[in-house]
DNA sequence: GCATGATCATGC
DNA sequence: GCATGATCATGC
C-alpha cells in the first residue's frame, strides 16, 4: 500500500469525480460530520489508508500531501474558492532561522494533490460533490512571487514584528490567522510581545484564480514574466511601469501612448492604466496577478493640498451581517486583511491640470485593522444592538452610526440611490442604505509620501 | 471650507 | 434593478 506515483494518485481521483461524500464514503465515516472528514474519506476510501495509524505526510515518498478545499458557485454562475488554503502553522521561533529553501512551506508544500469540491450553503457535508483534483505545483512566474512572499514574512518576524503580520502583505502567499480563538498567541523569537498564531496560506483570491483556470478554463493576462521576476519583485516592476509617466498631465500621458480620449475621467484612467500596463483590450480585471493577488484598483484625485476630494467608499453595509458575525469573519475586517489597493494617484495644479503623481501598493496595517477598524466595528455593533438613534435634520435623516471625526480612519454615511433607497436595522428600523469609508485626510496620510506629492 | 446626507453614472 | 465608484449640495 501508498506505493503510487503521481498517475496513479490522479486516475484514482477520477474515479470519484461528481461523486458526493456520501457516495464516496465506504466506511460511513461521513455520518460523523467533522472538520478535515472529507479528506479522512478520501484517503481511506480512495487510497486506501489505514487513516488511524497514519499521522502526517500522505504520499510520503512522492513529497505529496493530500488536502480538500471547498468551491463555491456565484450568482453569475462562475466559481470562487470558499476559503484560502491553510498549510502549516508557522513557529515564529523556527522558522526565523531557516532559508526560503529549508523553511517549512516549502518542504512541506511543494506539490499538494489538491481536491476541489463544490459546497452548498446550508446543505449537509455528505451532500458535496468532488469536482476535480489536481497535482499543484506552482509556475515560476508564482514561484518567484511566492518567494518574495516568504522574504517579506521572514523579515517581519526577523524584525520582532510577527506580531504586525497581515494577510494583505504579500500577494499569493499569506499569513493567516489560525487558532483556536483570536487569543491563540505564540511566543516569536525577536521580541517579547505575543504575536497571534498564524499559519501560512494560498490566498483565497490564488485559490479562486488555480481553480477557474482548471475547472473554467479561465484565461487571464500576466503583466510580467519569469526574466524580469529574477530581477525585480512584482512592486518594483509595477513602479518601473508607471514611473515613465510621472509629472505628465493625463492628455500628455495619453498623447504619449498615442490615445484618444474624450470619456469621462474614470473610463480614461483605466484606459491609460491598461495602455501603460500593456493589457490587451481594457481589461483590468483579467490581469492574473492582481486577480491571484486580490490588487484592487483605486484612483485618487489630490486637490492642491495633496487631499482627496473625496473620502474613499466600499461595499454597501449588511448590518444584519454585522451585528452576527464575529469580528474576524466580518466583511470589513476581510476587506482591509486580504485586500491590497493599487492606487493611482493624480494632483489638480494651479493651473488645474491634472498630474500623475504616482502609484502605492497599498494595504492597511495590522495595527490599524485591529485598533481603528475594530473600534468603528464595534461602535456600529453597540449601537445596532440597542437600536440605531435615527433623527430628521434640516438636511434629511440624521443617524448616530460613527462620523468622520470618530477615529480618523473611517467612518460610516449613505451611500443610496436616493433618501428613500433603504435597507432594514436589526432591530426592525429603515435606514437609507450605508457604506463605511475611508476618511480623505486618511487617504491623505497614506499617499503623502508618493514622490511629487507635496 | 468642510462635514454630512444625498445622489449621479456606469456596468452587469 | 441593483451595487459600486464617484460626486454633489447645503448647513454649520
Amino acid at each position: 500500500m501508498n506505493e503510487y506515483n503521481r498517475d496513479d494518485i490522479l486516475s484514482m481521483a477520477e474515479t470519484v469525480y461528481g461523486k458526493s461524500v456520501k457516495d464516496i464514503d465506504k466506511k460511513h465515516r461521513s455520518e460523523k460530520e467533522t472538520k478535515g472528514m472529507i479528506g479522512h474519506i478520501i484517503e481511506e476510501s480512495v487510497y486506501g489508508f489505514d487513516i488511524n495509524s497514519r499521522s502526517e505526510a500522505d504520499f510520503k515518498e512522492l513529497g505529496i500531501e493530500l488536502k480538500t478545499t471547498p468551491l463555491k458557485r456565484n450568482k453569475n454562475g462562475s466559481i470562487s474558492a470558499k476559503e484560502r488554503l491553510v498549510l502549516n502553522i508557522i513557529n515564529y521561533m523556527k522558522e526565523a532561522h531557516v532559508t526560503f529553501e529549508t523553511s517549512s512551506f516549502w518542504t512541506k508544500n511543494q506539490e499538494i494533490l489538491l481536491y476541489f469540491y463544490l459546497w452548498e450553503k446550508g446543505a449537509p457535508i455528505q451532500n458535496f460533490k468532488v469536482l476535480k483534483a489536481v497535482l499543484l505545483t506552482y509556475s515560476e512566474e508564482d514561484l518567484s512571487i511566492i518567494r518574495n512572499d516568504w522574504e517579506i514574512i521572514h523579515h517581519k518576524i526577523l524584525s520582532g514584528k510577527a506580531h504586525e503580520l497581515s494577510e494583505g502583505d504579500t500577494m499569493y502567499l499569506g499569513a493567516c490567522t489560525k487558532g483556536v480563538n483570536a487569543k491563540s498567541m505564540r511566543q516569536q523569537p525577536f521580541s517579547p510581545i505575543l504575536a497571534k498564531q498564524r499559519a501560512y496560506s494560498l490566498k483565497q483570491s490564488y485559490m479562486t484564480t488555480i481553480a477557474r483556470q482548471h475547472l473554467d478554463s479561465e484565461e487571464l493576462e500576466r503583466i510580467t514574466d519569469k526574466r524580469e521576476l529574477r530581477e525585480k519583485s512584482f512592486e518594483e516592476i509595477l513602479h518601473a511601469r508607471f514611473n515613465p509617466y510621472i509629472g505628465m498631465s493625463v492628455e500628455e500621458i495619453s498623447q504619449n501612448l498615442g490615445l484618444e480620449l474624450n470619456s469621462a475621467f474614470k473610463s480614461k484612467v483605466q484606459q491609460l492604466t491598461s495602455k501603460i500596463l500593456d493589457i490587451r483590450g481594457n481589461k483590468l480585471d483579467s490581469i492574473e496577478e492582481f486577480s491571484k493577488a486580490n490588487i484592487v484598483f483605486k484612483t485618487i484625485r489630490l486637490n492642491k493640498k495633496g487631499v482627496p476630494k473625496e473620502s474613499m467608499s466600499f461595499k454597501q453595509i449588511d448590518f444584519k451581517e454585522w451585528l452576527e458575525l464575529p469580528f474576524e469573519e466580518s466583511e470589513i475586517y476581510n476587506t482591509f486583511e486580504t485586500t491590497k489597493f493599487l492606487f493611482v494617484v493624480f494632483q489638480f495644479d494651479d493651473e488645474e491640470n491634472l498630474i500623475f503623481k504616482g502609484i502605492k501598493l497599498w494595504n492597511m496595517p495590522e495595527e490599524t485593522i485591529q485598533g481603528e477598524i475594530y473600534g468603528l466595528w464595534k461602535d456600529v455593533r453597540d449601537k445596532l444592538e440597542k437600536g440605531v438613534k435615527l433623527e430628521k435634520s434640516s438636511r434629511g435623516i440624521k443617524n448616530n452610526l460613527p462620523d468622520s471625526s470618530f477615529n480618523g480612519v473611517a467612518h460610516i454615511r449613505p451611500k443610496a440611490r436616493n433618501a428613500e433607497d433603504k435597507v432594514q436595522l436589526p432591530d426592525g428600523q429603515m435606514i437609507t442604505k450605508q457604506t463605511y469609508w475611508l476618511n480623505s485626510s486618511y487617504v491623505a496620510k497614506i499617499v503623502s509620501d508618493i514622490d511629487g506629492v507635496e
